[in-house]
DNA sequence: GCTTAAACGAGACGGTACGTCATGTCTTTGA
DNA sequence: TCAAAGACATGACGTACCGTCTCGTTTAAGC
């Protein structure tokens, strides 16, 4: 888990990961996401960031390129202690290998995960710093393929590989493309939370997870 | 009638209207669209809509309150003489009450549809400015309920009111509820447009209306 | 006194003064004397003087060609107000052929006079515009020009007419020239007013009187 | 004891004068010289000295609260560097303790310092700075007060000194206030420095001279 | 008394400069 | 020897006025 030594952005002279600050590292962290939670991001400012942290700017400008990276690594790292504290609260809950909770049930387990989701997806710690990490994804591609990479695409592969399992145990169409599934139970979510294009509740999760199961055109009636 | 006589929100002394500039409006909207398109949103300024319009600043902050409501005024504009030249071009389509196609084959209406939507979103003219108005409606949540007002919900509704007539005609399920089944088919396309977690393209989207008209869940061997 | 009618400026086309709106000209000219008063010359605006006069912006651009302009005539038209005023309340005071005392003491009748100016450049309705108009004056010749002329002019060739009354009654040396002389008295008082080299009082005038009438030179002692 | 140690007026916090750009403050007095020389002194902007300069605006405003302050500095440092390139040159003058030549004729003296004063008020170089921060000193007290005490006392202070020097040799009468004095000879060519109420030249000062000091009225006449 | 043209109030317009803020780089200084 | 502190050049911000230019509305003159 230690600093992603290929990632080193190397302008200049790389700067010497060994010797860096931890101390510093965790200021800046926090700084970020106590200014994005208080003012926002677009009034939260690298120098602003700096000041809070105690910091000078060119600690910052050392091992970050933008605001942005600043505040995904500092979200990331949120993030990870977040799972390592739930993991040390509920150490027993059982879990398929695919991290999502596997009863058997596809429809309660899918039910259950999207209830959690949203309702993670609405904590005020978490909104913030995400909406704006969403943001500047969509303003910048490059930063859009590390967002997506390095926080999207884990949550999202959680639930492909349920619906992979779903389909092994007879419960999916075989000819089902997984991933294109996922994105009708992730999508509407992650839209409504985007978007704000209607509300986003478990009732509508639920409704997400029975529709797209059973689908939603008439049935030939069964004589 | 309507006209809004009540709206005025009239910061300082609203401006009077009537006096306003057609020639300053559309060099301003001609001008916010071409610098989104030529060097992006974050780097279009209002001093250089305003350089490039051959305008004052001031005339651009008499009007609009930030560059995002500029740009979205101007996409709209772009949007409406779009949707003028089309109706132009193709005078006689058979539209449903609804605007959508309507043959009566919802299968096949919605895939066309769809089919026509992605190819729009991945115009390059409309992309860029598109993807900072939704970028600036993460960041200001009061500017995102106009945003999705203004231009995304008139979108949507067309499909809501599609649907709603299949539910008429009996081609969808009676207890569906049409707002729900439209982002079955639409949010998974916004969020491989928004965050590009995966590809968009025509098999994908014929895939959505495949699986969520008839779901996903294996079907009970019918003896 | 009417009118000048040579000198219309004449920029495009001159406008018919015949049908000028003297209350206009009337409210504009209360407007920069008070606004100059309150705020202070830099921060009157001809916007604020238009603003505060119930007037266009135009009406003083058809008029005059500056704030400066404008001051000076509101100023100009300030003194003849108080002229006539003052003339109406002591109507028989003795004065000579110069509009100056003329009792046949020099030094009393300066004396006098100079004690009298000093209290007026003192008087806070004076103060604010007549800065104003000389501080304008430094910066721009022509205007300085026109100051002059019309305003300090006509007061300093008072003295020299009084001072070249005293020399034809031989109270002054024949040789000496007026207008240097009469700056041996006036210009200390200016510059104390305009620059605050220091202070500025009734003593500080009569020493000038003394000073500059019988010289400052040790006489030789008289056996 | 007595916090803030020094004269610490500090608006946001003080800039530490310490690591000032030498360079860029050179380069500001240059460019403020220039463009007041060159296209007058409402003209000049903050950002054009900026810019001249090649220089951040914020650069000028760490340091000066305005263009007339640095205008002021920039004159100080001129009239500095050429007061060093005089002394320089005319190392070996005999000056008086007052900094005024002291031959022991008084007349003599004043006038070959007055016609000096006199030339230099006219050189271009001087001129337009000068004038324009007497302008300022017209329109803002405060900036009054430093204009005189920094740049206007200092030279009126060796007048003063050397009638002061006069009257203890017994040339100038001993009820004589040096101040005053000095003024008969001064005042008058500030005033019509700064506002051209007549000729300013050689003859003119030499006239004040002889006038100061024997008086302008008639004298007795000796029997 | 009616017509007509100008002056008028209002204020939108293209501009310029303001003084502030944040950027990303570079330099100084203290631990 | 690093990192804090922060000065620096740059450039956009949003505001205030500038002087010009329409707009309709008085208003006074001349027909």
């Amino acid at each position: 888990m230690s600093a992603t030594p290929a990632s080193t952005p190397a302008k200049k002279t790389a700067p010497d990961a060994a010797r860096r600050s931890e101390r510093s590292r965790r200021a800046i962290y926090d700084a970020a996401l106590g200014l994005v939670g208080e003012i926002g991001y677009p009034r939260t400012t690298i120098e602003g960031i700096a000041a809070r942290a105690g910091v000078g700017k060119q600690t910052i400008y050392r091992w970050w390129g933008s605001k942005a990276e600043v505040l995904m690594e500092a979200f990331i790292d949120l993030n990870e202690q977040n799972a390592r504290a739930a993991a040390a609260n509920h150490p027993g809950v059982p879990v398929g290998a695919s991290g999502l909770p596997d009863t058997g049930d596809l429809a309660a387990d899918l039910k259950l995960v999207l209830r959690a989701t949203v309702d993670e997806l609405q904590d005020p710690r978490f909104e913030a710093p995400a909406r704006a990490l969403a943001a500047e994804g969509l303003a910048d591609r490059e930063f859009a393929e590390g967002f997506v990479r390095r926080l999207l695409m884990p949550g999202l592969d959680l639930y492909t590989a349920r619906l992979r399992s779903a389909q092994e145990a007879g419960q999916l169409r075989a000819d089902i493309d997984p991933e294109t599934a996922r994105d009708l139970f992730v999508s509407p979510i992650a839209q409504r939370w985007l978007q704000g294009t209607g509300p986003l509740d478990h009732a509508y999760t639920d409704r997400l997870v029975e529709y797209a199961l059973y689908g939603i055109a008439a049935r030939p009636a069964t004589p």
